[in-house]
DNA sequence: ATAACGATTCGATAACTATCGAAATATATT
DNA sequence: AATATATTTCGATAGTTATCGAATCGTTAT
């Protein structure tokens, strides 16, 4: 991964509220094993968690995915996001610093 | 490890010049055995490799030590910059997914 | 059909930041 | 002492962004 796209990454996590987000997203994708199908991750919940509104919500997860840390899906009404574990996986391993 | 501070570690990564700045810290560091002295990374030798200026490296070396990825030593005239490991780990912890 | 709800788009604004050149400071060299 | 080199500080600027309210769009429920 070269250092822009690295960077963009970084810079998506790098708001207070979009990362609180982002661990959120993550979260809910921890819990979801193969038996449990209701664990998606709800746009519409979240918003109530944080304190900030839908627009900036909305904003923020267009960035998560802009930096392919997350990807997201319609179901009828709702949103339903899922984070890019590959992607964090290799972003785990950026910094690790042998990286060989 | 808070939101607020791991927000403010990613900002300090945003940058694509600040995180090459960051990587070439690091890479230094990692090739400095107990033997081998002389592989302090010199802030001068960076100021080359990247083509922006020095008030501005001296801008982000302050955001990284702000952010407390980095600590630095003066040596005569010349400015000595390494990595603080302990907190790259507890970065990478935050980043996996099931974290303890 | 109409209302309610979830999400997005738009326009605006205040705050932040990367970068620069010039000047200043500190240390080393002659 | 004078000069050169490394770094920092300062002031300015152009660009970016987080957030908001209002309006809009899609989908579901009544």
């Amino acid at each position: 991964m070269d250092t822009k796209k690295a960077a963009k990454i970084f810079k998506a996590l790098s708001n207070p509220n979009r990362l609180e987000l982002y661990f959120k997203i993550a979260e809910m994708h921890e819990s979801s094993f193969p038996t449990d199908t209701d664990s998606e991750c709800f746009v519409t919940d979240i918003i109530r968690s944080l304190n900030i509104g839908a627009p900036t919500i909305s904003h923020h997860i267009k960035e998560l995915v802009n930096a392919d840390l997350i990807s997201t899906e319609k179901k009828g009404k709702f949103l339903i996001c899922k984070v890019n574990e590959e992607l964090i996986e290799e972003v785990r391993k950026l910094l690790s610093l042998q990286q060989q």
